[in-house]
Order: structure tokens, then sequence, then C-alpha cells
DNA sequence: TAGATTGTTAATCGATTAACAATC
DNA sequence: TAGATTGTTAATCGATTAACAATC
């Protein structure tokens, strides 16, 4: 099975595997079997197995898994190994956020540059990059290619900007705008994070 | 069929809906089909209807949905109109962000209070509210009984934390700290925003 | 070797889609 | 009334779980 064949319910586990294996590696547990591996994340072994099948065979039987070895595929699975040129777009709260804190090279990523309209944050440095005016985008992205783009803006701008952004042969958005990027282009990649949506799954089941 | 017998997948479907019926309504249309709101959200009518119907029977045979009628049901069945109050904690970068950005009324929420174990942000006010030592929390909870807590804190205390705030009663969370409250928990109504499990699958997903 | 645990196939379960009678 | 569209039941599809032979 190739990973286009993959399902998204299964993807969207991996991260988690990753998350939970890095853990046990820095406690320093070496080996672990499906079972246990369930019991601590609150899956069935099955699932597991099903799941890392997808994209081979990283266990032996009678043993189990290898969990630095498994973290590591896992790893290049996600594609964690080979970062991706992104740049930021929004520098407001959220934005410096975002870049401040999040640690793009162990997910996947190069953060290569961080642009804003507002003049008062564009020429300096942030989260150790250059922050430039949105006029500069088309320069920027002709000289360094960046091939995704997170999308802090606004939501009034954010699909006009994505537009642009797709002119500019980037396909590939981690949206926090109000709005879902994928509905109106087909062909591009993006994860929408919805807060909003969260936090009213969140009141709803409150009752 | 009664609130918490809907799945999870439905649950989560709603504050989208929200969403798009509140830019229709916004916009000035009325009426509604689920045919023509499949097409703008990327479902199907079918799936509308099945959801919607999950709650009751909101639309008119051979004039489909009023849409500011059906707005306002799946605002009243997400809880908007009963706001819950809700403490943060954990003033850093993303607590800042999430007080001061989010619409907390228009979710369903009443911010309380916030609570930071630095003596440098505690005492004074941020995005309309007191901000407390973690030292009061238990004085505060007994005071103002809040439900719900928003925990932007650190990986490492958030687990403590959790304990020590289902003791003083609250059992509704919105994690974004880096582990799984939901596992180590039952009965309590978790949900973990997990943003960098969204940023690795965008990583994937991009090949 | 015996015990354990995987990889994988088959069975089950739940969610989505299709169909259509009810009815506005 | 005729046309449109819902609410709801039945069919399909996909994802999860169970089972077990392969094998370390």
């Amino acid at each position: 099975m190739t990973k286009q064949n993959v399902s998204l319910s299964v993807i969207r586990r991996m991260p988690r595997y990753y998350r939970f294996l890095e853990a046990l590696k820095d406690s320093g547990i070496v080996r672990i079997s499906s079972k246990e591996l369930a019991a601590r994340m609150g899956l069935t072994a099955s699932q597991i197995r099903q799941d890392f099948n997808c994209f081979g065979g990283f266990g032996q039987q009678g043993y189990g898994y290898n969990v630095p070895e498994l973290y590591e595929a896992i790893g290049k699975i996600i594609g964690i190994n080979a970062p991706k040129g992104v740049i930021l777009l929004g520098l407001g709260n959220l934005g410096q956020t975002i870049a401040a804190n999040i640690n793009f090279p162990s997910m996947g990523f190069e953060l290569l540059g961080i642009f804003d309209i507002s003049a008062e944050k564009t020429g300096r440095r942030f989260a150790g990059v250059g922050v430039y005016h949105t006029d500069e985008l088309a320069e920027f992205c002709r000289k360094y290619s960046p091939e995704a783009a997170f999308l802090c803006l606004p939501s009034e701008v954010a699909p006009r900007t994505l537009d642009e952004l797709v002119a500019l042969g980037i396909n590939s958005f981690w949206n926090f705008s109000h709005c879902d990027l994928t509905v109106s282009h087909p062909g591009i990649v993006a994860e929408n994070v919805h807060l909003g949506d969260s936090l009213m799954t969140l009141r709803f089941r409150m009752g």
C-alpha cells in the first residue's frame, strides 16, 4: 500500500504514535508490543498493527516493536527528516505564538520567512527569520521556493491571499483563519485548524 | 435521539454547520436546501439531513431550511445561549493569544479568571478578567464554580494540574499541552488540540 | 523448543449514501 | 394541484475489531 492509498483516519493517527513513541524512547523503553502500546494509548492492538502495516512490517513476531526503530520509521513516514520550506503570513498575536512556540524542524518544516502588511512589524527579525512586507512575497517565492504557507491572517483576507500563493506555486497550507480552504480549491493540501469548532464541540459535550 | 446518543462524527460537524449558516445569514440568505448547503460545504445532502435529524426536524418539505431559524437552533443545540464559566491556566504566549483572540461568549463560555504561577503576570487584568496566582485556585473555584478549564500550560505540569482541577470539581478541559488527557481520566470531557499533530499531518500529506 | 506476538485475512460494526414515501 | 424537498428507512461503503496461521 502506497502513501497515497492510506486512509486519512490512519494518517491522522501517525503523529500521535510518533508522540507516544518519543515519550517511550525518552523514558528508556526499548521494546513494546502492540498490546502494551494499545493499553497506553487507548486503542486496540489490532488497530495499531493494521496501521503500522499500511507502511510495512516494523515488528518482529514473538518480540514486538523496537521503540527507537519504530519512532525513527514513523518519523520518516511523516517526512520529519526531509523538511519543506515554509512561509508564515500574518504576524499578529496568533502568528507570533505559532512562530515562537512551534518547533518547525522537528515537524518536517523549515521556516524561511514571515510576511505581514504592517510597516511596524516588517524589517526586523522574528523567530530567527526576517519579517517582510507582503509586497515582497512574489520576489521572495521566486528566490526561495517555499512549498507551504502557514496562514495566520484575518478571515477576510485569507481566501484572497490563498489565490495569490497558489499562483506563486505554493499548494500546501496550514490554515488558522475561519474559512475552509479545501472547499474552494481542489488540488491543494490544507489542514484547517478551527479552534472555534473545537471549543464549540467541548461546549456541546458539556451538555 | 438524545444528545448522548449522537455520534462524535455528527457532533464535530455541528460547529461547522453553525459557521456556514452564520455566513449565509450575514449575507442575507433566508432559505437553503440541503442540496445547496451540501454543494457549498462539500458534503452530501443526505448527510446534512441525517445530521440535522439527530436533533429534530428543522426543515420543511418542498421548501428547505430557514437559515436564521436553523442557525439559532444549532446554536441552542451546541449550548451557545447557556454559557459555562471557565478559567484559563497558563498566561504564556499561547494563553495570551487564546484569551485575547477567542470570543468566548459566542462559543458558549464565560471567562471568569486567568491563573499563572509567575508573580510578574498575576495581580493585573487581562482580556477583561483578573490574573491570579495558582495558589488562589482552590479558593477561586469554591467561590465561582467554574465548570471548565482551558489548559495553556507546559506539558510537564499539565497532568498534575489536571488532577488538582478535577479535585476542585472541574471536569471539562480544552487542552493545548502535548499530552492526551482522556487516556488517564475517564469521566472527564477533554478536547485535545494538538497543533503538532495537525502540522505533521500536513507534512505527511505533502509527500 | 515453547511462548509470544506479529502480519494478515475474515467478521463486525458504524458511518455515509441512496432511495423514496410523506408532505409542504 | 404540481414541483420540490424533507424525514426516514434501506443499501453501501469503509473502518475497526477479531481470529489465527506464520514465525521469531
